[in-house]
DNA sequence: TTGTATGCGTTATCAT
DNA sequence: ATGATAACGCATACAA
């Protein structure tokens, strides 16, 4: 019923075959001709069938976007930078969640990719998580986010420097009894995760301050996970005089704690968050702040780089994104 | 290069035909037949070509959501919602946003789902909004959220309900000066911001109490517009004593506005808003919650009821799911 | 229940 | 610069 490739070139004239080329731009085409197709195909309201293209060329036009979440900050932001190149590229995306809303596993991904993409946008899943390792087998055009892989290009901010930057700017506060809330309990798999605990590390070393181990909790990256962590800061004999956390919105999580328990943060407790979220200035929360929806952006862009060149060896590996302390009123000199 | 139906029936010793009936589950398969078609498709790491496939069949098996924001809470919770549902039935999900991050218009939707979806979900598109119309004259089986349109298929909330629940709400406390926080400047076309204004008449009718045009603002659904809206209604010769925000994101803006001028949210100036915002509980404000991933959801089902049976003429047009007023710190009895 | 054969709408190769 | 035509891989009407 609809508009064919067909139609056009009859009432056009031509070929098919020229239409084709016409109407995609290929070199060896009359310019006239071509005008005259484009008018005719615009006439008709001739739209190309993306099944048959596809069929017949190999390629997809569509690229995966994998991520563990949809409804979380720092994934819809990173998100929307992605979706915004990939529609200014013409670039079908199609979303595809690791996890349901309710945090359950699901069906995993990588078999929901094959033959349907041409290339896969992955955004902060675990290093170990072995859907990672699936969707990398695919062996598609893959650019990942929020997270690295030796082999892969991705995009990223220095997570090292963040979380010094984070502690160090305590430290320069005066504060010694410095407590952080890391997203797992155990040495997790997250690279973001373990680049800003060394961060943290590094520069309580430097600065000479011993790290409590009775002073580190977590809390999932969520708000009441970060409200849990700091409670139990809290309940210890000797409670920390600010705190590191890995995420604003654990940081949220913390102040409320804080609050709950008659403290003011800032003045009674120093907290610092990591991301820039957009809560963070309503909040007053100090936190480093990484250019989220860039992040979307530059591994898209990289992306359609590598899809339009599939040879060009120079494939620049982790492109680092930078971060940006951000002082509120939620960090505060230490008073003794 | 891939292993394709051909190679199955080979190996399989039947015709393509069986292999694909088989493997689609369509009846007049001997059961043995079916099960040596399926092993071997495993065995073989047979993936259909969707390309082909949808080519062949006429149909795409992919639902595209049009939202004009991703990186917003309401939008990305809705979407997270659909997105569980889809997954769930194999479908694709087609991510197209109307505007870019940072809000700009640019390329319509619509000429970019012919030809490539079975169905569309749009997420509170304002019903005055040329995108929509041109989407809806696609005729393409359509489900809404957030927002409803005479003969298409729509999963809501009671807008007026929630309008007057609220301003009820401060009614009941003993309110009287209640001011009110809308989206857009004049006679907005949105469907949810007119009902909710609606509702907030309506409670304030029945009251007796009259509405004071100086106390209405608008804030444009965002936390600065919300701040800036409530500043608005502070620099009044006389201030409300409560405030209906039709969001809570307005609503968390406008308590800054009053923490600014040195006001506490409850104490001095109840404030109360609507969405059951993830935020909504730290910050202590009262709101009438809707079920946003829900709605989503049901849209979603809705959808994919119709395209199973494009006949049945029984289409539930709208669908309402329930609001849930929480009581919290920002609302109290209006002391005089 | 199973097989045969045609069509789906392009792209791309090879001529011209 | 343009045309003819063979893939592309599957679905489906029709036969058997």
């Amino acid at each position: 019923m609809p508009i064919t490739i067909k139609d056009v070139a009859e009432a056009a004239g031509v070929s098919t075959a020229t239409v084709s080329r016409a109407l995609r731009g290929l070199p060896n085409v009359d310019a006239g001709t071509r005008e005259r197709i484009r008018k005719v195909a615009d006439d008709l309201d001739y739209v190309i069938s993306p099944s048959a293209s596809r069929l017949a060329s190999g390629r997809t036009g569509s690229i995966a976007v994998v991520t563990p979440y949809i409804a979380r900050w720092y994934f819809s932001t990173v998100l929307s930078g992605v979706e915004s190149v990939l529609q200014g590229a013409g670039m079908d995306l199609l979303l595809m969640s690791v996890s349901t809303p309710e945090g359950h596993h699901r069906m995993p991904p990588a078999p929901r990719l094959r033959r349907r993409v041409d290339g896969v946008i992955v955004i902060a899943l675990s290093p170990g998580d072995p859907q990672l390792k699936e969707v990398l087998d695919l062996g598609l055009p893959t650019s990942l986010i929020g997270l690295t892989h030796e082999g892969t290009p991705s995009a990223t901010i220095d997570d090292v420097e963040a979380g010094q930057t984070a502690t160090q700017h305590l430290i320069n506060l005066g504060h010694e009894r410095i407590g952080v809330i890391t997203g797992a309990p155990v040495g997790s798999p997250f690279t973001a995760e373990n680049d800003r605990y060394k961060g943290f590390q590094t520069a309580m070393e430097h600065a000479g301050l011993e790290i409590d181990p009775m002073l580190e909790s977590y809390g999932y990256f969520t708000i009441p996970g970060g409200e849990q962590a700091m409670t139990a800061l809290l309940t210890q004999r000797k409670p920390p005089t600010a705190v590191f956390a890995m995420s604003d919105e654990m940081a949220f999580g913390a102040m409320r704690a804080m609050r709950s328990h008659g403290l003011t943060p800032g003045t009674d407790i120093s907290i610092i968050g990591v991301d820039g979220h957009d809560m963070s200035e309503l909040l007053d929360l100090t936190t480093v702040a990484q250019p989220v929806a860039d992040l979307g952006r530059i591994a898209a862009e990289a992306l359609l780089l590598e899809l339009r060149s599939p040879d060009s060896g120079a494939h620049p590996e982790d492109i680092h994104l930078p971060t940006r302390l951000i002082v509120r009123g939620s960090t505060k000199p230490h008073t003794r």
